[in-house]
RNA sequence: GGGCGCGUAACUCAACGGCUAGAGUGCAACCCUUACAAGGUUGAAGUUGCUGGUUCGAAUCCAGUCGUGCCCACCA
């Protein structure tokens, strides 16, 4: 370090000196075999497709802040940060770069060559990244850098799925998926837009028979199988329906000479008629609940399909009451489906697309076979005018979902996929919130947790890509036979096939890998992704490896327990499992704590021998349960040695949940309130922020932003490249725009902008962290410039607390009362009362009070001592007290204090153990308090405060002194006595007397403060006196009417609390005595 | 449609059912006072969205209502 800092507070060196002594010291870095309590987060990991925005700057400033305590508190403190592979977000950034770039899709390049491609531009831009998180200053171990897609992260996933596999809980599903048909591929909910396309509403009328009919016609049906269940249905449900028309209420029964012979059904896509397996309607609808186990005649198709009640689908106030249900391709429909499996009025279902859209050679819908959608549509249309089938058609608005990529209309297609068994692994995970076990901070968003667990649907995790872990099942998609005669050249005999099921067995019993069967295909997981001579085998055999790859979430769910090495028994593990807190937003609650509790307990949870992962709670966990809704503590300490929670982590570890605690962190939005996003195009870069204000003012004003429920907005402003005018990032879309002050183009810093030579890349960054850099150059020049440029004249000498003035005690006593504050907000993450008191605290009472009123006592050679002590001291605590969240400023400040004064501390108050970095010294300790200074210092804030008023009324000259005389109360007088000097300095006023009584003062202004007359002599003006009481008197009044209103009513002084009734009366006194010496 | 929030000074936000509802920014006046003009002192600024209820007492709790935002499901 330089000898010599810069005078003024200057972010980029101080950053840059910390920063580079942390790095060099590796003071970060975690060792399991040191001792100490264990306290661990893993990062949230950002997305590797874009850069960091605010969002991620709050998330990770509040996790530093907590890491960074913890580390002072003295325990073994891990924080691992990590980047997400980002499945389809990523490849498809890259697919479009290639398009741009040279015009070639995934196709032409390949499976391993696009592979290769993305690995290259992760590289890039996960390296971005942790140089972002660098810059905010983020106490990462970045030794233990992870990414979800690295060779650490990619043996759990292939473990667990293993596991999963092999327990059973993957299973093989059709799913309706987002199927592109221009791409031909799946595409996530996240990459459809919708859009608004005018066409029609066609009313298409389908007959209705019965079930006589029913059996003659039965035969068009192809499957031998479904024909037998369908008369199987009709049966029971012919009962069924008889048992509601004799059961339903009135109206249910009508005149069956009314009946109508034909229901209508209305749809945007008439071509997926031919689809249809079934209509729906009401259970409870008396137009058409007679109908239910009847049949209509499904039109152009010629089959016969059921009617079948449901209630979910069907609103039977809305249209004609009557729905079609086209199970392969609608996701209501799908439901209804799902519904009915295995019911007695079980349904069909029925594909009619291929991957390209086209309809399906089918003999059922020949005239249309191989046509594309839009065109079977019309013809479809076409074909019911001609049959007198088309009620009528009507003009229709509906929003269409669009792919984001090939920008042509999403189709639901039917695919196969696979999934997770969510119930088994969803209920103790349920359990374990429920009974509070991870706790929820603030408690509200643990509903959210439990509200969409509790649905319990099955995750599908499969997805056409090809970024992301590679799904580890071989499939004889082919048959043995074929496979076999590839490789060898003829088909296997008996003797072969016997033998490979037998190594297959003995592979299984080996745990190498893991069999399930269909009747068409055996799907086999291999365990180890190294193990060549299973999957060499196995290909040769003709068997191949699912193309697919997994979830990105899949191996996200499995962050806090991969990043430390499992399935490793890793020292790692054994230290820091489960993490102490997690520290998110509150948008993926679902997609990923929830999973991370899951697959948690799943793999981490020990389970006393055949005992399910459900686990019953003892009674000592009763004991031990906290309410749900715990109130944001009031200010008390930390507990002592525990941990910063009661629970016990020994629980924890046993249920294998992979954290205690989950604290959700306000969002942040921009002026317009909208959520910031890369693809809006409104995110701010942490980075732009930091050159602006620096990285300690924007720390320290996302903190003071972190409010338990209102998300923080703010306004975003460009920087001019050219000429440095700030200014509103205006609205719009445009990727430049002219800069107001030099009219000259700049280019706006959105998504990857880069900008160009003649329109430079504006920085993005917003005056409300004004606030941030202010508070910094606040402590920058106190400290340095007042205290420790006072700490270097003045010798240091013993702490003797009876040379102690009221402003030392009371000063001292702030502190710990703001460490206590800030200790109560840290545990319960109230990250803005943390900010706030410390602000509060450095600037109100440091600065404004403390500092003023040590300025005489340093020029007292006998007063200097005690009172640097103090200065030093204090400024040690506030240091420690701010460090986590300003890590920067505070560090530096640091190093020079303790090369003015290495040895400071005010024994039992302010305790100041050594330590060279500030880094790694200790957590301050509540010291005792002193009541009286505190009760005692603002009366004299309160005649100070007046006197100045005075002054600024009367418009005193600054330079002016006035001559002033108190009349106060014997204790008092000499009090203020004691702090003559003082009261001076601070109002810019000379005393004259300080007495019990004092003669009556003719020539003056009097008024009152703290129970004291005032008389400020040389300003005689009595109309200037009568405005100025007058107002004072108002208040009084009024305060006097209240508390006596508030006396006089029984039922207050009856039923409230005895001190509050006390209070109002001594309130009342004070406010009698202070009006009669105004002579209100 | 379901769920979760929010509505307090011009702006951004605080405020365990209990002192005259606070802070920062902005605004006004004065001050380059020997740490700091990125500063200091003082001031103005509020029917706590609206209506009703519970209570000795409501910004706070309850009901309704209007406005607004987010998440989820989306209409044949």
């Amino acid at each position: 370090m330089p000898t010599e800092l810069p005078k003024s507070y200057d972010p980029a060196f101080i950053e840059a000196e910390a920063d580079r002594v942390w790095m060099e010291e590796r003071l970060f870095h975690a060792d399991p075999a040191t001792a100490g309590e264990p306290y661990s987060i893993v990062i949230p990991p950002p997305n590797v497709t874009g850069a960091l925005h605010l969002g991620h700057a709050i998330n990770t400033t509040l996790q530093d802040i907590l890491v960074r305590v913890h580390r002072m508190r003295r325990f073994n403190t891990l924080w691992i940060p990590g980047i997400d592979h980002a499945g389809i977000a990523t490849q498809a950034v890259v697919e479009k770069q290639l398009k741009e770039k040279e015009n070639k899709t995934r196709h032409d390049v390949g499976r391993e060559g696009l592979v290769e491609r993305i690995w290259a531009w992760k590289q890039q831009y996960g390296d971005r990244i942790v140089a972002q998180l660098k810059r905010l200053g983020c106490s990462c171990d970045w030794d233990r850098t992870r990414f979800t897609l690295d060779d650490m992260c990619a043996r759990a996933v292939r473990e667990t799925f293993f596991k999963l596999f092999k327990d059973g809980l993957i299973y093989r599903g059709k799913r309706l998926v987002n199927w592109d048909t221009f791409l031909q591929t799946s595409i996530s909910d996240d990459e459809i837009y919708h859009e608004t396309v005018k066409t029609s509403l066609w009313h298409i009328r389908y007959p209705i028979e019965d079930k006589l009919t029913t059996e003659n016609t039965e035969n068009t049906e192809n499957t031998e199988k479904s024909t037998e269940k369908k008369e199987k249905k009709s049966a029971s449900e012919e009962g069924r329906a008889s048992d509601s028309s004799s059961v339903s209420s009135v109206g249910s029964v009508v005149n069956s000479a009314s009946r109508p012979t034909h229901m209508v059904v209305a749809t945007t896509r008439p071509e997926t008629m031919l689809g249809d397996t079934a209509v729906a309607v009401h259970s409870e609808d008396p137009r058409w609940n007679w109908a239910i186990g009847k049949f209509v005649r499904l039109p152009l198709t010629d089959r016969l399909i059921p009617i079948i009640a449901d209630d979910i689908l069907v609103d039977p106030k809305f249209g004609t009451g009557v729905v079609k249900v086209t199970p392969a391709h609608d996701p209501n429909d799908y439901a209804v489906w799902q519904r009915h499996k295995g019911q007695p009025d079980e349904i069909d279902l029925i594909n009619i697309l291929l991957p390209d859209g086209r309809l399906v050679e089918d003999a059922r819908w020949k005239a249309y076979a191989g046509m594309k959608r839009d065109a079977a549509r019309l013809k479809v249309v076409e074909d019911l005018k001609a049959a007198g089938l088309l009620e009528k058609e009507e003009p229709y608005e509906t929003q269409v979902g669009h792919s984001d990529r090939s920008k042509t209309p999403i189709e639901p297609y039917l695919s196969d996929q696979w999934f997770v068994k969510m119930a088994p692994l969803a209920e103790p995970a349920l359990e374990v919130v429920r009974e509070g076990i991870i706790k929820f901070y603030p408690s509200r968003f643990a509903n959210t947790f439990l509200d969409w667990l509790g649905e319990k649907r099955d995750w599908p995790i499969s997805r056409q890509l090809w970024w992301g872990h590679r799904i580890p099942v071989w499939t004889n998609r082919v048959g043995y036979e074929a496979g076999y005669k590839a490789t060898y050249g003829s088909k296997p005999d008996g003797l072969a096939v016997v033998e490979h099921r037998s190594l297959l067995t003995v592979a299984e019993a080996a745990g190498r890998i893991a069999i399930s069967r269909t009747e068409l295909q055996e799907f086999i997981c291999v365990r180890d992704e190294s193990d060549s001579e299973i999957t060499e085998y196995l290909l040769n055999w003709g068997y191949e490896q699912d193309p697919d790859v997994l979830d990105t979430w899949f191996s996200s769910a499995l962050w806090p327990h991969s990043t430390l090495g499992w399935p490793d028994k890793t020292p790692d593990l054994e230290k820091w499992y489960p993490t102490s807190v997690l520290v998110t937003s509150r948008d993926i609650i679902t997609l990923w704590v929830a999973r991370m509790v899951m697959t948690g307990m799943y793999n981490m949870g020990k389970r006393e021998g055949e005992a399910p992962a459900e686990r019953v709670l003892s009674e000592g966990d009763a004991a031990r349960r906290e309410p749900r809704t715990p109130k944001p503590p009031h200010p008390h300490p930390l507990p002592g040695g525990e941990g910063i929670r009661g629970r016990s982590r020994a629980e924890a570890s046993r249920l294998g949940i992979p954290f205690m605690d989950v604290h959700i962190h306000a969002t942040i939005l921009d002026g317009k309130g909208e959520r910031m996003s890369k693809t809006k195009g409104n995110g701010v870069d942490p980075v732009d922020v930091i050159s602006t204000h620096g990285a300690d003012a924007l720390r320290f004003t996302l903190t003071q932003m972190a409010t338990e429920t209102q998300d923080a907005k703010m306004r975003v402003q460009l920087v001019c490249p050219h000429c440095g005018h700030q200014f509103d990032n205006p609205e719009g879309k445009a990727p430049t725009v002219a800069c107001p002050a030099c009219k000259k183009i700049i280019t706006r810093p959105m998504s990857n902008a880069t900008g160009t030579p003649d329109a430079p890349l504006a920085r993005a960054t917003s005056d409300r962290f004004d606030v941030g850099k202010h508070f910094c150059n606040k402590i920058w020049q106190v400290s340095l410039h007042f205290v420790m440029a006072n700490l270097e004249k003045i010798a240091a000498e013993d702490v003797d607390e009876m040379k102690w003035s009221l402003a030392d005690r009371w000063i001292v006593s702030r502190f710990n009362r703001t460490l206590e504050i800030a200790n109560g907000a840290l545990e319960s993450y109230r990250f803005d009362q943390y900010a706030k008191a410390c602000y509060d605290f450095f600037w109100g009472d440091f600065c404004d009070w403390y500092v003023e009123a040590s300025k005489p006592a340093l020029r007292d050679s006998r007063r200097a001592g005690q009172t640097a002590a103090v200065l030093a001291g204090v400024l040690d605590g506030a240091l420690r007290l701010m460090h986590p969240m300003i890590p920067f400023i505070t560090e530096v400040l640091w190093w020079q204090l303790n090369k003015v004064r290495p040895q400071r501390g005010l024994p039992g108050r302010i305790e100041c153990p050594p330590s060279e970095r500030l880094i790694k010294a200790t957590w301050p300790a509540v010291g005792s308090f002193s009541e009286a200074a505190e009760f005692l210092f603002p009366k004299i804030q309160e005649i100070v405060a007046t006197l100045r008023n005075i002054r600024n009324q009367y418009n005193v000259s600054p330079k002016q002194p006035v001559t002033v005389s108190i009349q106060a109360p014997g204790d008092a007088s000499r009090t203020l006595g004691e702090n003559r000097e003082l009261i001076e300095l601070l109002a810019s006023c000379k005393i004259k007397d300080i007495l019990p009584a004092l003669p009556e003062m003719k020539n003056a202004f009097h008024t009152t403060a703290a129970g004291c007359d005032l008389y400020v002599e040389d300003l005689v003006d009595p109309e200037a006196e009568k405005k100025v009481n007058a107002k004072r008197c108002d208040d009084l009044k009024k305060q006097i009417a209240a508390l006596r209103g508030r006396l006089s009513n029984e039922a207050y002084t009856s039923k409230a609390p005895a001190h509050l009734v006390q209070q109002t009366k001594d309130q009342l006194t004070d406010a009698e005595a202070e009006a009669a010496k105004l002579g209100c």
